[in-house]
DNA sequence: CGTCCGCTTGACTCAGATCAAACTTGGTGG
DNA sequence: CCACCAAGTTTGATCTGAGTCAAGCGGACG
């Protein structure tokens, strides 16, 4: 995300500590802190009325997540450490308070915001896919960086199945069959994108 | 959307009319400008490569859409007029001059994106509902608006079945199943929600 | 060394997509 | 006012592919 908002926001932020599997805070919770992920990874998580969960985003470190709560009184999801994770926590009545006075931030938030809500949609578009295969090769083209394009594993590539609303068995099926078509390459713990059409 | 921003934006907007089918703006071309909805109905679609199309948002009258032009060099999607439809049209320039220059303005753009990125995970949320009917059903209650909770149909239901990723046939059948389990009344041009569980 | 978890594969089931065909509705023009 | 047409709606039959259950493999870790 953006640096320059980092920082500044995070200049005095606390720091907490929480084991994989930790819950973070709970949807509906009053909102207080803006996190940031120092190390380990944390996935934003929807629980279903079945029982199921749905992964709406994952924060790697670096990566700052629960912006929105600027502008909500409530969590509107759960956060759950998927790995020990080392988080900073700004508190949010303060920013809130720095966002109306140094009106440079508010455009880079919205700049920020802007960005989401283009991924969203893009993870809209991959759900339309109806093919496994062709829907997970849509993922990794999306998630792919560098030369070649590659795709890290994202702790384990079952999380990453619930992210595009598949069940793990027909992901993995789905890698194989990209691998024997050679559209992708596997490692083992990253995914390289071979096919650059489309 | 928020109103004092509409207002501000759009003093001194054209205003074009474009008949129904007809194309504003395509993916990829160089973003110009903002548009209101004065009348009729617009929609937004990614062309996919198979040669389906995906409503990844619809505007209605009053509303506005393309906002994300105003961070970006290139319209990220196309808009279609879905019914004869007359548009305001703001200059995207003259915006982003001014987004820089009265900072209030930024604020209130960063609150309405995260409220888009709000209903844009629930939309995702709703397409993790593998049955056809309670997808439909979660898909009407967050539309629902009044009291009783009622949904108007939105132009025609195949539409709006394109947005929740189920085929016209499905999204009907899933119509008169929660019917006649009395879950929904189905009206000429509008459908009730009845139940208000969960 | 044993256990847990992620991964992998197979067999079966079922719900949605698809194809096909009728019906309704609204609008247009004669 | 009615014939006609187009688009939307409704229903049925069939097919396909992802979900689910089940079982086995392998590495990580205590």
């Amino acid at each position: 995300m953006i640096q320059i908002m980092i920082e500044t926001f995070f200049s005095d932020a606390r720091t907490a500590t929480y084991a994989g599997g930790q819950t973070i805070f709970h949807r509906g919770s009053p909102t207080a802190w803006l996190y940031r992920v120092v190390s380990g990874r944390v996935r934003m998580v929807r629980g279903l009325s079945d029982g199921r969960e749905l992964t709406v985003a994952t924060a790697n470190a670096g990566e700052t997540f629960a912006e929105a709560a600027l502008f909500s009184d409530n969590y509107h999801c759960d956060a759950i450490a998927a790995a020990p994770a080392e988080l900073q926590m700004a508190p949010c009545d303060r920013i809130r308070a720095r966002l109306t006075h140094e009106p440079e931030l508010a455009l880079i938030l919205a700049r920020y915001f802007a960005g989401q809500v283009r991924d969203l949609r893009m993870q809209l578009e991959v759900r339309t896919i109806k093919r496994a295969p062709e829907r997970v090769l849509a993922w990794l083209k999306l998630h792919a960086r560098g030369v070649p394009p590659t795709v890290e594993r994202p702790g384990s590539w079952a999380k990453a199945a619930t992210e595009i609303g598949l069940s793990s068995e027909a992901f993995y099926r789905a890698l194989r069959d990209l691998s024997s078509a050679h559209l992708i390459q596997r490692g083992t713990r990253d995914v390289i994108v071979v096919c650059e059409n489309n």
